[in-house]
DNA sequence: CGTTACCCCTGGAGGC
DNA sequence: TGCCTCCAGGGGTAAC
């Protein structure tokens, strides 16, 4: 049976946005929208109650995604947009069926010929706008954003030369969406700590070496995350509703106090620009 | 220009 | 049981 899943159900950081991507871009590429139904008047921006009327008829010609923005390319006969997708702090997509009813935070539903896929977004931070035209990416949302993490382009030199006039630490710096995108509160700390490196450091502070190393750390930390998000969305489907989300294993991430897994000495949390950082004071220097 | 503070919003956890 | 405070994966904007 069809069923219903979820494609995501956690925090969406980078990676899980990408595991979202990788649920829905089979079912939805090459399918034709009917419509769509908004049921809240605004998310983090206003929700277009015509949107709809954008959708119907149109057919999707790709599933991608920009920074944390989810982008669903659609063609019509004389036009093509492109819906963006935002998932912010709560929010999570998830094919039923036609006749499932929404509940409370069910925002958007996007129709499709045999079922919907189903927006929710509990805290609304998060966003559903449609764009007109193949250029999406010049839509303000996405034109100031800086390169992609997981691109071969984004190098220890890149990261070297975006951080020379940033004196702030570089923990914050790499959450900044200018200087490179995707990197969340949960992954910064922990390809820090698997780059060694303090996140109080000031950013224009790390040698060209320690910033390849760092490269390296956030690389290898988000496809971990990836891989880990992938294969249990494929439990997932296949548990038929079970509760089989994934869970990744953090390092330093809400273990203050636990003994740091390198050297053994308890982790510390601080803030930093009014977000938690967890790290060890130990082996992050 | 770089950087911080605050705001958007709901819900869960824990204290009293 | 309630009511209060604090905290949470994001990100845009105003203000220093």
């Amino acid at each position: 049976m069809v069923g219903t899943f979820a494609v995501q159900n956690n925090m969406p950081e980078l990676p899980e946005v990408e595991v979202s991507r990788l649920g829905i871009a089979p079912l939805l590429e090459g399918a034709t929208l009917l419509g769509a139904i908004t049921r809240c008047p605004r998310l983090r921006a206003e929700l277009d109650p015509e949107l709809g009327r954008c959708l119907a008829g149109a057919t999707i010609t790709a599933v991608r995604r920009r920074a944390k923005y989810l982008l669903i390319d659609c063609r019509r006969a004389q036009s093509r947009g492109t819906l963006i997708i935002h998932l912010g702090m709560s929010g999570s997509l998830r094919f039923v069926t036609p006749d499932t009813p929404a509940q409370t935070h069910d925002h958007v539903d996007l129709v499709l010929a045999d079922r919907l896929l189903r927006y929710r977004d509990p805290r609304r931070f998060g966003l559903v706008v449609w764009h007109d035209g193949d250029d999406v990416d010049r839509h303000p949302l996405l034109a100031g954003l800086g390169p992609e993490p997981l691109d071969a382009g984004f190098t220890g030199e890149v990261l070297h030369a975006a951080l020379a006039r940033r004196s702030q630490a570089i923990k914050p710096a790499l959450m900044d969406a200018s200087l490179v995108v995707g990197i969340g509160n949960i992954y910064a700390a922990e390809a820090l700590f698997r780059a060694g490196i303090s996140p109080l450091r000031a950013a224009n502070r790390i040698a060209r070496p320690r910033c390849a190393a760092l490269v390296d750390a956030i690389q290898a930390t988000l496809r971990d995350a990836i891989r880990a998000g992938g294969s249990s969305v494929r439990d997932y489907v296949h548990s038929d509703g079970g509760a089989g989300c994934f869970q990744l294993q953090c390092a330093v991430y809400e273990r203050a106090g636990e003994p740091c897994l390198g050297c053994g000495h308890p982790l510390r949390q601080i803030r930093q620009a009014g977000r938690s950082t967890y790290y060890c004071p130990h082996c992050q220097r």
